[in-house]
DNA sequence: TGTACATCAGTGAACGCGCGTTCACTGATGTAC
DNA sequence: TGTACATCAGTGAACGCGCGTTCACTGATGTAC
């Protein structure tokens, strides 16, 4: 590491990272903008030259969150080719992935309180992520016998809730439970169940 | 209501109602322990009498949500008799009923980033909640062949899971989502098609 | 029934602290000529 | 290539605020005799 300047170079970006590893440590609301600071090894004053506040900071962590896990999930889409099925249930799992790979992100986004609809790059970086899951639900209820056929928002919605109810309860310490069971495998099983529930699965 | 004597009476529950009030409204790091005792008409240092910090305050609260809760998912289960199916539906549907319901019990539970081990008596009475929810998913195995049976357990925690992340992710407002659905139909459904994919509902 | 007194549940003023934010400033950088 | 200068990205000291908590106190209550 070289000696360090005045002039940073990319302070904003420290920043954030910074402000992702306290959260990790303290949560949403342990972390000062103080301590970000510090610990960027610059005055907290300098944080004023790249946000206009401590909330946009966790914003920007939270954006930059949102666009990970898009990717993540398109990752996760596209690479299983070509069964749909197969495509559907990793981009389920890759939910749980990307919840412990990054933590600091995560409760940015889902746990600091925030609102999406406080910029429209947030709130477009949200959507975004949520699309991938629609898309791949549309895709998927192609083979649902018409007539029991739910909306695919729907089921998208009943996998994004399932994903981030076994997150929040047992792989984040929220209520300090320790699952019975892996969370991976729990979400696993889990949606093997629903998918055979809807027919897309030989019930055997 | 009469003239405030010297003597409250009953400060200790008056003191846990006022903060739920609070939580309610402002969530639970928005509210102060001065606030709480200002809108009880109360000197701040009165809370300690009855409270040892802030966050014991909050683990009342959270303890007496707890109770309510394990109550309620009790009599759901119960009052439906004799379909075990039915009741188990009742049971995940009396989550939903709860944390509307009981707004701030649920975030001082659920959000407030307590750890459930901090007294055993709360502990005791999370784990109440949750057995209610396993016997019933032990009682309603048992129509399930042995082969295919997944356990009791791990079938309970789906149905917590999907629960919890309907309720987190449409009924409350963290993500800043609004449901496409109602969330009752939402988990309603959603409880369907997964029973169904446990053989416990015919395919149709 | 009346009095003395221990106990309890309040008061109100004060504390230390650390937060987010502001301010006038200064050192470094890049560019025009 | 050298100089002047505008612009940018930092500094560091200070601010006002409101928080959780402590303290010595006082008024009300209940009980023993």
């Amino acid at each position: 590491m070289q000696k360090r300047r005045y002039h940073h170079g990319n302070l904003r970006q420290t920043l954030v990272d910074t402000a992702l590893l306290l959260i990790e440590t303290k949560g949403p609301t342990g972390f000062t903008l103080s301590e970000v600071a510090k610990n960027a090894g610059v005055a907290p004053a300098a944080v004023y030259h790249h946000f206009e506040s401590r909330n946009d900071l966790i914003a920007e962590a939270a954006l930059q969150g949102f666009n990970i896990f898009a990717e993540r999930m398109e990752k996760a889409y596209n690479g299983r080719q070509p069964n749909a099925l197969h495509a559907f249930k990793a981009a389920g799992q890759s939910y749980l992935d990307f919840t412990r790979a990054h933590r600091g992100h995560y409760i940015a986004m889902f746990e600091s309180g925030l609102s999406l609809q406080r910029s429209p790059e947030l709130n477009h970086a949200a959507m975004d992520a949520q699309n991938v899951l629609h898309a791949a639900a549309v895709e998927l209820s192609k083979k649902i016998p018409l007539e029991k056929r739910p909306p695919p928002q729907m089921f998208a919605a009943h996998i994004w809730a399932l994903s981030h109810g076994v997150v929040e309860l047992f792989v984040r310490g929220t209520p300090g439970e320790c699952s019975p069971f892996p969370a991976e495998q729990l979400l696993e099983r889990g949606m093997g169940i629903y998918l055979r529930g809807l027919g897309l699965i030989a019930p055997d």
